[in-house]
DNA sequence: GATCGTTGTTTTAAGCATAAAATAACTTCA
DNA sequence: TGAAGTTATTTTATGCTTAAAACAACGATC
């Protein structure tokens, strides 16, 4: 049920990508599939952090914006970094702390924030997990080109650009 | 925190785009620029759907496979189509069900098997949600030329493509 | 230096999601 | 026909996620 649609010329190709006609509604066509290709992937690699680590998606994103910060982030900052809610935080934040992988003090200036910082422990954990997630990733896309994952990556670039513009000035006009 | 990197000589400058050498990890960078695509998109609609509608992004998808399908749908095959568990197609259907949208009944042929089937007033709202849909997604999208939408319509083809043959046999190898 | 609006975080209530175990109905095949 | 295996669904336990309300600390202004 998968290709055999990606040939300019077929006729009704009705590719199983949700009821929409084939002439267009393109933009349509490009959101099922890219959630379907989203969808896909995490899977695989919820999948091998489940099975290879005991651990969870968010969690390993919670490590992977501290690694990368390379220094403490506020709890408004990681909610803005992995884009879900406050709340959210709070939770995944309580978790990682009591397995020892991360730290969370108030901050000395404001007293209302909280900064999370990467336990050693936490920071071993991530570099263990984010060696295999690259190898996971690197295999699902092993049947594609160096040049097809290059302009992949330039059109996600576009399309990211675009969707956060156009979400600009989007609250008001409700 | 984007491109500036995808050349190919970039000496090891470990541009941290979560953790990865900026050399290669060409799959990784194109994950996570799919991911925050896909998620960007997925807030505009939930909201919207949330606004408009009172309703979630996972009612909205069961109630858009029935209507394409056409016909019931059993619950196993719609967890399929929706890429989730079993379990979650339970309750998923109860709501419904409560809100007078979908109907589920005992197949006949075969007694494990609930076939669940769009009612009226759930094709109705399916309608008026699609239609905003479609237009809260193209709006997203305005930014882009229609060959830059064909184009990325085509690369996730063959990435939905790849990822499926890559997990063909990735059960036992692991 | 009290009050007003703002910002950062947590709480609450509900729903979504998973994996794994449990049920229950079907199929096979000896 | 009846035991063994398979398939469809639900249940269980836990965790993730959201939106909205509540709290708490900050900053400004009068």
């Amino acid at each position: 049920m998968d290709d055999a649609s990606r040939r300019a010329d077929a006729p009704k190709t009705d590719d199983f990508e949700t009821g929409l006609g084939a002439g267009d509604g393109l933009e349509l066509r490009v959101w099922l599939r890219l959630l379907t290709c989203s969808t896909l992937i995490e899977h695989g690699v919820r999948h091998g952090l489940h099975r290879s680590f005991e651990t969870t998606l968010p969690r390993f994103d919670v490590l992977a914006q501290l690694q990368r910060a390379g220094k403490p982030l506020s709890m408004g900052e990681l909610s803005r970094r992995l884009m879900v809610t406050n709340g959210n935080i709070t939770g995944l934040v309580d978790r990682l702390k009591s397995e020892g992988l991360v730290d969370r003090r108030r901050s000395d200036g404001d007293r209302r924030v909280q900064m999370v910082s990467l336990e050693p422990a936490g920071a071993e954990l991530f570099e263990r997990m984010a060696a295999d997630n690259r190898r996971w990733v690197t295999e699902m896309m092993a049947g594609l080109s160096r040049k097809e994952k290059e302009s992949l990556f330039a059109l996600l670039g576009r399309l990211k650009t675009a969707v956060l513009d156009a979400g600009a000035d989007d609250g008001e006009t409700g």
